[in-house]
DNA sequence: CGACGATACGGAACACTGTTCCGTTTTGGC
DNA sequence: GCCAAAACGGAACAGTGTTCCGTATCGTCG
């Protein structure tokens, strides 16, 4: 009902071998591409380098948020799962959410562009942002709402208003060794602690 | 040197009459047009709405961005020239530098897409981006200044990376209103109070 | 081993951008 | 009224993402 492959089982491999290596072989190009030129690379290059035609990629890829989700997919199953963990070994609620957001960030800006993609309104790129939410909304949920029981933090603002605003923190912080995502995002889970 | 008409002078009007009309009737065609479908609006609905053609679009306004500084000159100067304002009236610098940033966030919030393209790095935008920082800039450092020289917030975070960030933090705010970009804006100014 | 249908491939073609270019039209001064 | 300078209009170009379909390949089955 949301994507492809999230509907009906992990989506079995072709039964082709060209098929399964193609597709191999473009995950491996993307990757490469995208920490170069960003996510926001052509998707001619991604096929060029990965010596494929245009269909190739978009019969497995049919947009290119697929193709991103499925670069990235690991990575976001690790900060997911970090979550919970981080909540078990953390001295505090408070503490293991700035943690899992430090993570968070890291992930994000280390990603050329993904940050911006990843808000991005653009047709198509709706996937890649529900996948982001229903992955990592939870987790980042469960958090807040320890934090907020043990009355370290303030109330007033939901997981998702968080992680967008952690997200769009992110933008642009690859290009310009200037601006400090990191740092910014701290200031702001510590602008979340009870004013008192 | 920075744009067209900013290295000598308040670039003279034409001597013709056509031309000084159709460049106000573009500008009220582009105030239209970026209300309804916002900055990102395709230039050739701005010309057709205009009832002019892109050639005569792109000689008043070389650039896009051109266009959308032309837009928003007023609101800007007013926003620049309310920081001092506030640092005189308002109760404390911090006081004032909320306020300041609440009035930012205000003009961002409600211009569709200005935020993200400010923060754009696509080709042609950089003169946006250097405009609200030649004209803003110096404004928020002025206020972040007295705050830190009151002893008020940490010193630790530049005015720069904090306009970006603010900025950042507006991307998006208009088309979802789940999402509380002002409020944010508001936990990152309460963040950088002096972790005491 | 040799068809043969299903599957996948490649890249030309399309749609939609921003931007440039230049032949044509309009304007304002003489 | 004439004419050079200025401005106009929109076709044409370049760079995207995406679709489409004729062709090539694969795996199976006789």
């Amino acid at each position: 009902m949301k994507q492809s492959d999230e509907g009906a089982g992990p989506a079995a491999p072709s039964r082709r071998k060209d098929a399964r290596r193609n597709k191999e072989t473009l995950l491996e190009a993307a990757a490469a591409v995208f920490v170069t030129s960003g996510v926001d690379a052509p998707v001619r290059d991604v096929a060029s380098r990965a010596g494929v035609g245009l269909g190739t990629l978009y019969r497995h890829f049919p947009t290119r948020a697929d193709l991103i989700i499925a670069v990235y997919r690991h990575q976001v199953e690790a900060c997911a799962e970090a979550g919970p963990a981080l909540l078990a070994t953390a001295a505090t609620p408070h503490s293991a959410l700035r943690q899992w957001i430090d993570l968070f960030v890291d992930f994000l800006v280390t990603k050329h562009g993904l940050a911006a993609v990843l808000r991005s309104d653009q047709a198509g790129f709706g996937a890649l942002h529900d996948y982001f939410l229903d992955r990592l909304l939870p987790v980042c949920a469960e958090l807040l709402d320890s934090a907020v029981t043990a009355g370290e933090i303030r109330a007033d603002i939901d997981a998702l208003t968080l992680m967008r605003g952690v997200g769009n923190l992110c933008i642009g912080a690859e290009s310009d060794p200037d601006y400090d995502a990191r740092r910014l995002a701290g200031v702001l889970v510590d602008g979340l602690r009870r004013p008192d």
